[in-house]
Parts: C-alpha cells; structure tokens; sequence
DNA sequence: TGTACATCAGTGAACGCGCGTTCACTGATGTAC
DNA sequence: TGTACATCAGTGAACGCGCGTTCACTGATGTAC
C-alpha cells in the first residue's frame, strides 16, 4: 500500500478529494473510497459519523492547505521587498510557478465543484465555502489597496472586483485546463492577471 | 402545469438542465425528474436511450444555445460599427448587461459542471465539451487578431490567452457569483475584462 | 370516404444491484492505582 | 510490577430504499390506397 504510514482517515480524505474532483460528491461512493484505502465500511464510519461530515471535513481540509500555500507564497515575495506592488507581482509570479510545476495540473478546485453541487449540502457547508471565498477576497484586495497607496491605479475600478478578478481566473483557468487538457493554461492566466495588474497601476 | 404547451422531451431537459447546475449529474435521478415533468419512467425512456444519452442531449442544447446568444451579441454589435475594438467592446457591453438582467443570476455554466464530473461521461461528452471551450476560444481571438490589425497592443500577450481569459472569467465569475449569493459578481468580472482589453489596445 | 396499417408518445410492473447507515462486537494499546 | 478498566481503531453482518434499465403492452394520430 501505498499510504501506509499516513493514518487511514488522511488516506480517506485523499482518496475522496481525487474522487469528489474527477466524479462529483454524489458519485464518490463510501463502498468505492474504502476498497482503495483497504479499509471495511465500518471503519470508515468509525472517522465519519456521515457522509455529510466527509464532505465538511474535505472542504475544510482543501480551505486550510490554500491557505497555508497563500501564506507561504506572501511571505516569500514580501520577504525581500517592502514595494507592495512588486511583492503582489511577485507573489503572481511565484503562483504562476507553482502551478506550473504540478506534474498533472491542478487536481481540481473543491470550491468550484461543491458550488456545482450546493444542494447536496447542508448550509454550514455552504457557509464554509462562501467564507474561503470572501477570505480571499479580503486578503487580495487588502495587498491591492495597499499598492493603490502607493500607485494611485491609472483606470477607474473597483479594487474588490480586481481582488476578485483573481479567483474568478484561477477557478476559471482550471476549467480551461482540465476540458482543454492543457496544463499550461491556468499559469499562463496567473501571468495575464499579472500583466492587467501591473499595467493598472503603472501603465502601458 | 407550467410547461403545458412545451414537449415533454423539452420540459425533461429543462428540468434536469436545472437540477444538473445545482446538484451534479449523478444526483439528478431520473425518478425526480420525471415527478416534475409528470411522466411515468417507461416515457423517459422513450426520448432518451439511457442516462447517457440525456447528458449528451444536455450538453449539445447548451451549446447551441450560448453559441446563438453570442451569434446575437456580436450581430448587434458590430451592426452600425466597422471598427473591430470598438465593435468588440460592445458586444462585452451588451453581455454584461444581458447577465445583470438575468433575474436570479446565471444558472450555471454546464461545460464547468461536467467539467468537475467528467469521469461519470463517455469520451464523446467529454469531446463535445472541449470542442465548445475551443470553439469560444477560436472566436475571441479571431476578434482580437482584427482589433490587433488597427491598434497594436500595448502589452506584450499572447492574444489566444486573452481569448481563453474571457472564458475563464465567465466560468470563475459565474461560481464566485453563486457561492457569494452576489449576482453582480459575474457582470461585473466581465466590464473589469472589457476595461483591461481596452487598456491593452488604446493604453491607460 | 372507408379501411388497414404504421408510427408516436407514452403506460405499468418487475428486476437486481449498490448505496448509506446501524448495531453488536473485538483486539491492541494506554492509563490509574 | 500487576491488575482493572478505558479508549482507539477498527470488523462483520444485516437493513431497506432508491436507482437505472427492461419488457410487453396501449391508445391516439397519421398515411396509403
């Protein structure tokens, strides 16, 4: 076996993840999860009370590891760099590259998928999901209200919509990538944000 | 009955077209779909084969249907206008403020929710999906090769990822806008788009 | 115009399978005294 | 150090329900001659 020393609840999720991305929650099937961690049903009702508690505790798990790696990223590019404008282009960059080492792409957003599958879920699920997406609404438009300090912005918008901007074409650019498959698309999109950022607030 | 007047083989797709956006492929069943249409099973399986055969049939009417939208738009658009920027930059008008009309915001783009299912689909769904993605992409970019023709970019880019960029925008800003219950989310995302082509054409 | 036949748009009953969930139980390890 | 008990990480068997699919049949409408 290939997990054998990550405890069987981690190898659940992991499994699930792949799965809930390829095939949907709803086709994810407890029977098929424990035939490949090598587990009895039983055992998975021993980590989950339900299937419900699966999908949450996923989710959650999906929503901490971005953002562990947005930390990660940010800490990198303003390392060095005290110009808020530079440090987002650089924190861009280091996304760009990121996901472009992925051997197979990325495996797929969990966001993206619950949300085309929202009746599936209870509402603190659905609340949970809303939140990620808010936290990161935050988190960019703070670092590009720092930079419109600085670099007073040469078009006329709205900085939330440009923080959301981000996310839209990173949830976007996963689709491209995944029905096109070609993986290069979603870091190509990371860069053209970049461009539109840069020439924002610094011009053409 | 609301549908009265409509075949029962459209009143199946959409039902299932609604349920699909919402709760995954594999969670509509047929039992509830033919419970809203008020049909019996046997008469599902007198329009479609199989279950296959409804998402294939699914698919193939969304499609058709964006495709003579944006056959629509782009008529309108560039009707009393030869210049190909200013022509394109209506038409990102036009279906920005077709989305904000939308009364309860897009439904939900199908090629992104087969998309996160698509192990649940024979190989020909899954070409039919990509060929749709490309198709959109031929299109876009065929528009910003003729803009490119009369004003040179300003920014160096690739013109297929600005393209792919208008399709990742709608499909990102189409989930942000449903898991932030914000239906202003997506036309926005789009006038945001319009305002970085216009900047990358005629300068900030 | 009448009759024979074909097609259309379904009905009704039955099928077997896989699903999520429950329940009583167990063997190995940890902790208290 | 020995014993009693608790907790952890599961097992095994059974459950009822809903799913997609099949099959023989039907009543209304259309077409040929």
């Amino acid at each position: 076996m290939q997990h054998a020393r990550t405890g069987k609840r981690e190898q659940i999720l992991d499994v699930a993840g792949l799965s809930v991305v390829e095939k949907g929650f709803a086709a994810t099937s407890i029977e098929e999860i424990i035939a490949e961690v090598g587990i009895t049903k039983s055992g998975f009702f021993y980590h989950f009370s339900d299937k419900n508690e699966l999908a949450k505790a996923l989710l959650q798990r999906y929503i901490d590891m971005e953002e562990a790696i947005f930390h990660d990223i940010e800490a990198r590019a303003y390392e060095l760099n005290e110009d808020p404008l530079h440090g987002f282009l650089i924190s861009l960059k280091l996304l760009a590259e990121l996901l472009e080492d992925l051997p197979n792409g990325h495996p797929g957003c969990l966001i993206a998928s619950y949300c085309y599958q929202s009746r599936l879920f209870s509402a603190d699920i659905r609340d949970l999901n809303a939140r990620a997406l808010m936290s990161w609404r935050a988190r960019f438009q703070q670092q590009l209200e720092r930079i419109a300090e600085t670099y007073p912005p040469r078009i006329e918008v709205d900085l939330a919509d440009v923080a959301d901007m981000l996310s839209a074409i990173a949830d976007g650019g996963i689709i491209l990538s995944r029905v096109l498959h070609d993986k290069t698309i979603l870091p190509r999109q990371v860069m053209l944000y970049r461009q539109f950022v840069k020439a924002l607030f610094v011009g053409t």
